[in-house]
Formats: C-alpha cells, sequence, structure tokens
DNA sequence: GTCTATAGGAGGATAGAC
DNA sequence: GTCTATCCTCCTATAGAC
C-alpha cells in the first residue's frame, strides 16, 4: 500500500519533471535565458509556477540541467576516428549524424543556439576545453588524409563548421525555411533529400570520392 | 544663433539616436527581444533609460527600426541575376557578399537570428512575401544552369540556403568559433581564408566550373 | 530638450496552509 | 507533496520638474 502510493509519487513527480523539462526547452530556445519566464514555462507544462520551482529549484538551474542534457546528446554523437578510416564514409556519417541530431532535438539545438548567440556564458569551459580538443583532434586526421591525397588540403576547422553550420541551421532557422518554401513543418523526406543534398555537395567540394 | 543651438541639438539628437541604435542591437542580439531591457540599452548607449524611450517611443518600436535597418542592409546586397550570367561569377558573388554582411554586421546578424529563433513573429510577411519571391527567381535560374549542363541538377532551394547558414555561423556562434579557434576575434585574413574556403567547397561541390 | 520620480505590472523566489 | 499568498526586485512607460 505504501510502496504503491510511493510508486504513484514517483511516476507524478517524473512525469511533471518530464513535462517541465520538455517545456522549459521550448521557452528558453523561443526567448533564450532571460527572455523566458518560470511563469511561461509552467504554463507550457500545464502546472502552476510554484510547482516548477519546487521541482527544479531555481530558473537557472533548470536552464543548466537543460543544457547538460543537450550536450550529453551531442557528445553521445562524437565518436572517434583515425587515419585508417575511409574520409568518405567518416564524412558522410558526421554530416547524417549531426543533422539527425537536429531534425530529432530541434528545441535543444536552438536553446543551444541561444546560449552561443547569448555570449556562451555558461557554455565557455565546454567550448574551450573538451569541444576544442576533439576539434582539433578530427582536424589532425584530416590533415593527414589530405596529406595522402585522399581529400583536398582544406582547413579542416572550417570544414568542421560548414557541417555543423548547414545541418543546424535547419533547427535554428526552421522559422525562415518553412516560411520561404511554404511548408507547415519540414518531413522525413525533407530530410533526407536535404541530408543527401548536403552530403553530395560537401564531399564533393572537398574531393573526397565516393568511396571504394 | 537659432540656427547655430538648433544645429547642435540635431547633431546632438542624431548622435544620441545613433548610439541608441547601436547599443539596442548589441543587446537585443544578444538576449533576444524578451530578454532585452530597456535599461540595459541606456547603459550600453550612455544615456538615462528615460532618454532612451524619449527618443525611440517603446521598446517595441526600438526593436522594429532596427529589424527594418537590417532587412534594408540585406535587401541591398540582393541584385538580381539571369540565365545569362555566368554561375560561378554569381555564386562566389553571392557567397562573397553575404559573408561581407556577415562581417560588417555581426550584430544586425545576430539580431535577425534571435528574431528567427523566436519564430520570426515580426517578420512574417518579409519572409513569406518579398524574401520567398526573390528565393524562387534565384531558384528558377539555378535550375536551367542546371538544364544546361552548367552545374550539378542540385535542389537550388537547399543550396540557397547552404550558402546562408554557412556564411551566417560566423556571425550567430562567433562565441563558439572564438572558443574552439582559441581567437579573440576573427581578422580580415580570417574572413578572406574563410570565404574562399567557402567559394572553393561550394562551388565545386555543386559542380560549378572556375569561370573562363 | 533632458532628467527625476513614480506608477503599474511582471519577474523570480519563498513561507506556510492544506 | 502540492498549491496559495506574498515578498521584493526589476520591468516598461509616463508625468512633471528643471
Amino acid at each position: 500500500m505504501t510502496t504503491l502510493v510511493s510508486s504513484d509519487s514517483t511516476h507524478a513527480r517524473q512525469r511533471n519533471e518530464q513535462a517541465i523539462l520538455a517545456a522549459a526547452e521550448q521557452v528558453f530556445a523561443c526567448h533564450g535565458y532571460r527572455g523566458a519566464s518560470v511563469q511561461g514555462i509552467a504554463e507550457a507544462a500545464g502546472l502552476p509556477k510554484s510547482n516548477v520551482l519546487y521541482y527544479v529549484g531555481s530558473k537557472r538551474q533548470l536552464y543548466v540541467t537543460l543544457l547538460e542534457r543537450m550536450m550529453a546528446r551531442w557528445n553521445a554523437m562524437l565518436d572517434d576516428i583515425s587515419i585508417e578510416d575511409d574520409p568518405a564514409e567518416v564524412l558522410e556519417a558526421f554530416i547524417r549524424s549531426k543533422m539527425e541530431l537536429t531534425r530529432r532535438h530541434p528545441q535543444g539545438s536552438r536553446l543551444f543556439a541561444a546560449e552561443i548567440l547569448q555570449g556562451a556564458p555558461f557554455l565557455q569551459e565546454y567550448l574551450r576545453g573538451e569541444l576544442r580538443e576533439w576539434v582539433q583532434a578530427r582536424a589532425r586526421v584530416f590533415e593527414q588524409w589530405a596529406d595522402k591525397g585522399l581529400m583536398d588540403p582544406v582547413d579542416p576547422v572550417w570544414l568542421i563548421f560548414l557541417i555543423w553550420s548547414s545541418t543546424q541551421h535547419y533547427a535554428d532557422f526552421e522559422a525562415q525555411v518553412l516560411g520561404i518554401t511554404d511548408r507547415e513543418a519540414l518531413s522525413e523526406t525533407d530530410y533526407r533529400r536535404i541530408t543527401d543534398f548536403l552530403c553530395g555537395v560537401i564531399l564533393k567540394g572537398c574531393g573526397v570520392s565516393a568511396g571504394p
């Protein structure tokens, strides 16, 4: 009996926390950290304002939690590569997984964008540490591939930014994309075609042949 | 005498208005429409809060003025093209002028990004009207070029978005770019190299040869 | 024209009833 | 655990002194 009640409470708590996280991700993505209000998040989650603060502690903590969740998703995507790998396969997998992240987590992607837009006050350490290391490791491999003639000698860091920006665009600028293409939403087919387009242009553009 | 005083006042007014616009562009770009405060803008402009409201009327009007200024800059860049033009020249000029806009007006670019991030409430009309027309006109020319074998048959709209996103990135994600590359700012040389990189990869990537 | 003072409301956060 | 009532700060905007 007690366990039953306890279990119900636990479920209610988990359900509420999930609702709050989802609502907050949407509101922070839309209005940024300062522009978001706990009131607005509570309304989007269908809960009283005080409950939101009860569950998450503070607006700031909620924001940090969401950023950490997004960074965890991002990190899950960052598998390592080596000089022995096939450039075409690696670059294509890189583009596809980044696009998949954008498609599956558009709100999280926009939250990230809003954080960077305000100068990345909460993510300085991550950007200048972990992420920089990762970029430099990849860059070294790209350079070795170029030395072996497997791809053009392009600056690897600008190439990584090209892949990030061109995929990220479909989350951050979704409103513009939908307005210009006169759509209500991008379909799975749209995403597939866009991804194919980006793989085609970027791989060809840096002289990577289509694999063995 | 009166004219002298009047002239001084006019100059003071213009100078203050310029200071307010510059400060507001920075603050709106950083925190978005809701997140920005008139107080913060006034401090950045070095004026009392009331003066800001006296000059510009309201927070909302100030925001609209800034968006219009940025759209005017954007439109000044959008020259027309025709089937007779050289694809390589047109695409390269397109990338270079978009990158120049980003470099010259990073705050305006970020302001635009923040507006789109929040769902473009103030720019719906522009996106679905003027800008859509312009994109479709360009798209038709790109398709004709593809028909004539002057470039690969890529989707022209995704190509335009690729150019917009890859250049816009250096304004919107400046904090990330600087963090990862361990710079304090991007130099003119950096911008030139990035632009050359983007021209190279994108033109080659959609099968446009380097011109006559 | 410029600034001080303040109205009137919304913001985050907390104390305490249930 | 959940919600109401409330505190105090900060917001936009304006009225009125200088």
